[in-house]
RNA sequence: GGUCGCGUAGCUCAGCUGGAUAGAGCAUCUGCCUUCUAAGCAGACGGUCAGAGGUUCGAAUCCUCUCGCGAUCACCA
């Protein structure tokens, strides 16, 4: 049992025998370093309910755990401060018992276990991913692993926004320009040929927009009557009346663009259980506004438009339904939270991971479905993290200043690749294996970084300042688990029982006390949607770790019991690192 | 203007539900590779936790106000 929760009931019991005071909400703490011991449990909050001095209390309740718990092996009071001296025994049972437990920290889900929905990316299929993706997406997936690891089961989904305008231009720009042409004949990422046409349709259109001007048409007018973006919105009704041919030329873009997202998440090491296309679920929202309709949750104004009234919860009318009957981003968003509900009725949490500028449309969602008497509705949440910002600002594709997701694991990759060389570290591998470090280390570089900012804070991403691979990154991570594992690669290692009696110095005992916190880490980091809680956690025990294997013998040594002991450590610690980058979707490599 | 979020060292960030003297990395400087991987370790330097009030034994953390930055309040998605 948990050292923290042996001595809550040990005191909660003491309390309600001596002074009959029901009492458990204990705060223990780390000893801070430069006082003695190791844990502290803060006594103010019991100063004003028993009526007795911070000194005294810590005294007694001191002098009480000490002779009642085999653990405690010493106090002392400061302030309000009970500090605890834990016995080794304690430390080295417990390296005993998690050391024969590969699972340790982790409730697996079972059959039983609440099913939670974890969504991310929804890309829209008319241009690559950014570097504002890959935030969303390693977030997204990261948290699905966090939340399995937490005794959730999950499913990962996304959806994809494939229809409506946007979509309809790239569509017209390449049957007028594209020459037929597909995305192999060019050797092309698919998403990124189509996206080149979105950026086409663009400049046409504005050209289209400049002769119109000069040629005595207002600003507006010209908008409106550019041959192009006329062709466009022609496309548009004829997709939504279902003509073949359109759907056709639509269905075998989208193809390509899915080839080339897949290829980006591959490189990502992400992937999805299941898929959901707006094409599918937007006419179902039209649905669902019919039936608000019906029970006058929702109202018609004049022009036909259908709106919902919020003000009760604070918030204004929201437009769910266009005049002419066509549906907006709030449509579809009802339409597929429906069918997520309607496919998975059992859901316990449905996760939206999606950027902090829709903080209020996602408020919108959740009331409207409230309202809407879907009980369900109280299982959605909305993960919200903040920008990547450029220097230069906001990243806008259409002006060309973002950082491309495809260009940036590129441009890590080659980092790696660079560093690693320079460093002669892998001289001996062959270039395939090389290849596919350089790939680890850089990826690892890129997740770690981006996932050990608290999500809702923004990111200020410089390309210029290549992502750094010391310090608290994801290679130094990498680097000491490799190390870890060439060193229990010298000495044959096997699961031993500790001796109890061992001595364990300083720094052992930081360790292990580290570990000890592992599982309350996870169960953190799960609840809060917070994956930098796992990183920042790992960064600490690696760097612990490194200062210890730095400083103490590890292998030549002739006590053969402590030598044991060390590998058995450093055995343990590799675990959790490995376990812990898995959770953040970072590979630990045994070699680098 | 209304609403929401953010503001901690020169820079990038930790600091979880209030706890002791504020914590790392980068950068700058000083040591350490014939001993298990120097992508490392040890150390120095660096702070008005944006500001002002309040709550209490105790506030970077909670509340109020002010300032600064960002997002949002679209018949865009």
């Amino acid at each position: 049992m948990n050292i923290n929760t042996i001595l809550k009931s040990k005191l909660s019991e003491y309390l309600k025998l001596k002074y009959d005071v029901d009492f458990n909400d204990f705060e223990i703490q780390l000893t801070r370093k430069d006082f003695e011991g190791d844990l502290t449990i803060v006594v103010f909050p019991l100063v004003k309910i028993l009526r007795q001095s911070p000194a005294n209390l810590g005294n007694e309740l001191g002098s009480f755990i000490l002779n009642n718990s085999k653990y405690v092996t010493g106090f002392n009071v400061i302030q309000g401060f009970l500090n605890l001296s834990i016995s080794p025994f304690y430390y080295l049972n417990f390296l005993n018992n998690c050391l024969s437990d590969v699972n340790y920290g982790f409730i697996n889900p079972d059959k039983n276990s609440p099913l939670y929905l974890v969504e991310y990316s929804s890309p829209n299929t008319n241009k690559p991913l950014h570097l504002g993706h890959v935030r969303n997406i390693l977030l997204g997936y990261s948290m699905s692993k966090i939340l399995q690891a937490s005794g959730k089961r999950v499913n990962k989904t996304q959806i994809i926004n494939d229809r409506g305008i946007h979509i309809c231009k790239s569509i017209v720009a390449w049957l007028k320009f594209g020459e037929n042409k597909s995305p192999d004949d060019l050797n092309e990422k698919g998403d990124f040929f189509v996206g080149k046409y979105y950026v086409l349709f663009d400049k046409v259109y504005k050209e289209e927009i400049k002769e119109l001007i000069s040629s005595g048409f207002t600003k507006i007018e010209a908008e409106q009557t550019s041959p192009i973006f006329t062709e466009a919105k022609e496309l548009l009704r004829k997709w939504e009346a279902g003509d073949k041919k359109v759907i056709d030329v639509w269905k075998l873009m989208n193809g390509w663009v899915y080839n080339g997202f897949n290829k980006t998440y591959k490189d990502l090491g992400v992937n999805f259980d299941s898929l959901y296309y707006e094409s599918d679920t937007y006419l179902i929202g039209k649905d669902i506004i019919a039936h608000g309709l019906d029970k006058q949750i929702f109202f018609k104004k004049d022009d036909g438009s259908v709106w919902i009234d919020l003000s009760d919860e604070g918030l204004d009318e929201k437009l769910l339904l266009r005049s002419d009957g066509t549906s907006v981003y709030m449509t579809q968003d009802l339409g597929t939270a429906y069918k997520r509900y309607k496919d998975n009725p059992e859901m316990k949490g449905l996760i939206y991971t999606v950027g902090n500028e829709q903080d209020y449309h996602f408020n919108v969602l959740f009331k409207v479905l409230k309202k809407l008497g879907f009980e369900w509705s109280n299982h959605l949440s909305h993960l919200s993290y903040g920008m990547v910002d450029l220097p230069s600002g906001k990243m806008k594709s259409r002006e060309g200043t973002v950082v491309d997701a495809d260009e940036l694991i590129l441009e890590m990759i080659s980092n790696a690749s660079k560093l690693s060389s320079d460093l002669g570290k892998l001289d001996d591998l062959s270039s395939n294996d090389k290849n596919i470090l350089n790939h680890t280390i850089g990826l690892g570089a890129l997740k770690y970084y981006i996932l050990k900012v608290d999500p809702k804070k923004r990111i200020l991403f410089d390309p210029n300042d290549s992502i750094d691979f010391n310090g608290n990154t994801g290679p130094f991570i990498q680097y000491t688990h490799a190390r870890i594992q060439s060193l229990l690669k010298k000495e044959t290692y096997k699961n031993h029982s500790v001796n109890n009696n061992l001595e364990i110095n300083t720094k052992e005992k930081q360790i292990l006390k580290l570990l000890t916190q592992y599982p309350e880490i996870i169960k953190s980091s799960a609840d809060n949607l917070n994956p930098a809680l796992i990183a920042n956690y790992t960064y600490e025990l690696v760097k612990t770790f490194n200062s210890y294997y730095q400083t103490t013998t590890i292998l030549k040594i002739e006590n053969n019991e402590l030598k044991l002991f060390r590998l058995s450590l450093s055995y343990k610690v590799g675990l959790i690192i490995k376990s812990s980058m898995e959770l953040l979707g970072i590979q630990v490599p045994d070699k680098m």
